[in-house]
RNA sequence: GGACGGGUUCCCGAGUGGUUAAAGGGGGCAGACUGUAAAUCUGCUGGCGAACGCCUACGGAGGUUCGAAUCCUUCCCCGUCCA
């Protein structure tokens, strides 16, 4: 008989489950017949970096690997390229195989940050999708119907508002779907916003005569922007990969209302450490300090004790006591001397000489603590190295 | 195939001959404040130039005009309805 405490890990932080009943009756035949299930989870090979939205699924399918299960990553090569509508209003650029083939290569080293490598099984899914011809398509196609289709808010929503919704996008739920069939999934994990994908799977893995895979959906996670999920193009991530500092730094940014929710979803902590952080909020103590323990927390997960550590004190260091950070890149000042604005956009602080010009304006350029105004300046080399600021964060040693 | 509507700066969206680098919002950045790269308030937000200024930009290409995002021609694309 099967441990409840595994079905209760499993569920932990688990927004939507169809269904228990099927899922425990899975796991107690593995037991049984000694098969491991295999769980598939879509990887999106739009871009290289996983972030930690991603990873609160990916830390669900390790708890799986954990039970001694099998992950199946299903790299979307062939619908990446169709591009995925996903709770978009518009359509998703389309990528070349080169660029899929690149990202992958360096998603694989991330993924491993999380999940363990044995119980790993990498699926392409162009090995079947590039095989179908006509007829298959028709075939499946013809076991799901448009009225099921377009059920789907952000299409329905689209045909509503006018906006243009092309017929490839209507097939890649059917197509994701197929990837189940194909791999014989006896699980899919996946974001709250795939819970519609997941269902479409299902169906139709029952219509070609196989069981229906058991789905499990996780939250979203709001991305440090606080108020759209945590995405790639929305540019509001924070990705796993990220150096220790970056990573501090950019948790320290979330609204001080997410940090529970990202307890809950990016750490180990457990409810009755969250019920402590929360009675801390509530009692009014400063939600930095407790913040900066979700950012100790992430980045240990990711880094390490000693790297989070040194980011916290880094942190402290750069913006309470408004002090230079340890480390900085350097620029050599030219024997023949340079502008203020030259310089600015040279070291690469700022993208253009116009946009130099105005933060000089603004005030937010510094010179070893002193600030500067006049964009007509211009400096020699010096004996001393000298410390240019630019806005709260952006540093550059200058050296002669 | 036809009728009508539409394509504007990073995004959304106003603008129907000069006062428009183009309202407003979002996003981003900065400043102030602060217990934080939270919140709040304020400012800035195409490029080059010290500066008068110059260049680039309103789907593409031509044209009218002293002058066009705005008018004309043509092409491309999107939507709605009809067939």
């Amino acid at each position: 008989m099967l441990d409840r405490a595994v079905i209760e890990r499993l569920k932990r932080g688990v927004e939507r489950l169809e269904t228990e009943a099927e899922l425990i009756e899975r796991l107690e035949r593995a037991e049984a017949t000694g098969r491991p299930l295999r769980v598939k989870l879509g990887i999106d090979a739009s871009g290289p970096d996983i972030h930690l939205g991603f990873a609160v699924v990916l830390r669900k399918l390790r708890q799986f690997q954990e039970l001694g299960h099998t992950a199946v990553l299903i790299i979307g090569d062939f619908t990446g390229k169709i591009g995925d509508p996903t709770g978009r209003s518009k359509t998703r650029p389309q990528l070349t195989d080169e660029q899929v083939r690149e990202n992958m290569q360096r998603y694989r080293e991330q993924v491993f940050k999380i999940l363990m490598p044995e119980r790993c099984e990498f699926r392409y899914n162009s090995e079947w999708l590039d095989r179908l011809n006509a007829t298959d398509i028709v075939n499946l196609a013809a076991r799901y119907t448009v009225a099921r289709l377009i059920e789907r808010e952000d299409f329905r929503k689209r045909l509503d508002e006018g906006v243009p919704l092309f017929v490839h996008e209507l097939l890649y739920p059917l197509f994701q779907g197929y990837d189940s069939v194909m791999v014989q999934a006896d699980v899919e994990l996946g974001g709250a916003d795939q819970y519609w994908n997941l269902l479409v799977g299902r169906e139709l893995q029952a219509r070609f005569g196989q069981e229906p895979q058991v789905i499990m959906t996780v939250p979203l996670l709001v991305g440090t922007d606080g108020k759209m999920k945590m995405s790639k193009s929305y540019g509001n991530y924070v990705g796993i990969s990220e150096p220790a500092g970056e990573m501090f730094g950019k948790l320290m940014s979330i609204p001080d209302e997410l940090i529970l929710d990202y307890f809950r979803l990016t750490t180990d902590k457990t409810d009755a450490e969250i019920n402590e952080y929360e009675r801390r909020l509530r009692s009014g103590e400063n939600p930095r300090n407790i913040k900066a323990e979700l950012a100790r927390a992430v980045v240990t997960i990711y880094h390490s004790p000693a790297a989070a550590e040194q980011a916290a004190v880094e942190f402290d260091r750069v913006f309470r006591e408004k002090q230079t950070p340890a480390q900085m890149p350097e620029f050599r000042i030219p024997d023949s001397g340079i502008s203020i604005v030259d310089l600015i956009v040279q070291a690469g602080l700022l993208p253009s000489k116009s946009e130099a010009r105005r933060k000089l304006q603004e005030g937010a350029v510094y010179l070893d603590g002193v600030r500067v105004n006049d964009p007509a300046l211009v400096l020699k080399p010096a004996a001393e190295p000298v410390v240019l600021k630019v806005g709260k964060r952006r540093f550059v040693r200058l050296t002669g």
